[in-house]
DNA sequence: GTTTGTGCAAATTTTTTGCATTACA
DNA sequence: TGTAATGCAAAAAATTTGCACAAAC
């Protein structure tokens, strides 16, 4: 799929959502979708906000928060807290299902599959009788320098 | 192992932290470790300074954040992040490493262990050469409200 | 006696809220 | 045209920082 189309499929998504719930499409909304699926990658609102600014759109902060709220809600976009107080985001759509490691050296962060993390929260879902909705599995460690030359940028790499 | 055993044991491995590290044996750091190890569950460092404050100690929210910091190193305490912006503390010492389910309607969390956890853990960190030092599952679903009658307390619960 | 740690308050950072205005339906 | 959504700025919430003073070592 390419990313006009994947693009084209997620508006779609998100007129349905917005026509479901009698929220009302405005230009504000898409531009936000639109910019959301340009990047790639973890982002948090405030570097959203820049970049939109710098580019074609006019949005406020408060938009966007409210926005990606609603894009959390219709399974668009992702929400991630890597151990600090700064909600990171991602888009969520037709992207495999990944969990992450994270470089507590370099604060680099890795991603992997694990399909055994679904039986964990089927077992565990099942002790408590929980409908899961999702999950968020983060692993910190360290990455190993040497193995990964120039995959993570250390404060005091070795120039 | 009694509670104050327990309190015991952390304050000596504490005090072997600090003196390793050359930092100094103040009172206040000695009353965070004691009130945290007194509380069960999950707190907030808003509602461990509010509850310290109400009883005999005497300590700021800049001790309290400079300690927790020093406890996290020594892994005396462990941080969580549920999705919100509030960061949430656990004591972690001979408590055995669990995770959690966390329900989006009335936000009560659930504990559980599953070894198979480490499994993944493995093959992740082999994956990137990664040196492992904790991870943090968040499982989020809703808690079955017939099923836990009286185990999770919703917002719109049926009195 | 040095120097680290503390308390307090101010500053920062991130997110939320109130309200007048805009614009979707 | 009625009402939800927006932008802006102020407020709130959580954490960090600066600095004078206290107290470990």
């Amino acid at each position: 799929m390419s990313v006009v189309d994947s693009k084209e499929t997620v508006k779609e998504i998100f007129i349905n959502y917005l026509k479901v719930h009698q929220h009302r499409k405005t230009p504000e909304r898409f531009s936000v979708l639109d910019e959301i699926y340009s990047v790639d990658g973890h982002f948090d609102v405030e570097s959203l906000y820049i970049q939109m600014r710098k580019k074609r759109y006019r949005v406020s902060r408060a938009t966007i928060y409210n926005t990606i709220e609603l894009l959390i809600d219709c399974n668009l976009v992702t929400k991630h807290q890597f151990g600090k107080n700064l909600a990171q985001f991602e888009k969520s759509h037709e992207f495999r299902q990944h969990d992450h490691l994270i470089c507590e050296d370099c604060q680099k962060v890795f991603e992997f599959c694990d399909p055994r993390i679904h039986q964990i929260e089927k077992t565990a879902s099942a002790f408590l009788g929980f409908e899961v909705t999702n999950h968020s599995l983060n692993i910190y460690g360290k990455c190993n320098r040497l193995a990964n030359e120039g995959a993570c940028e250390h404060k005091n790499k070795i120039k």
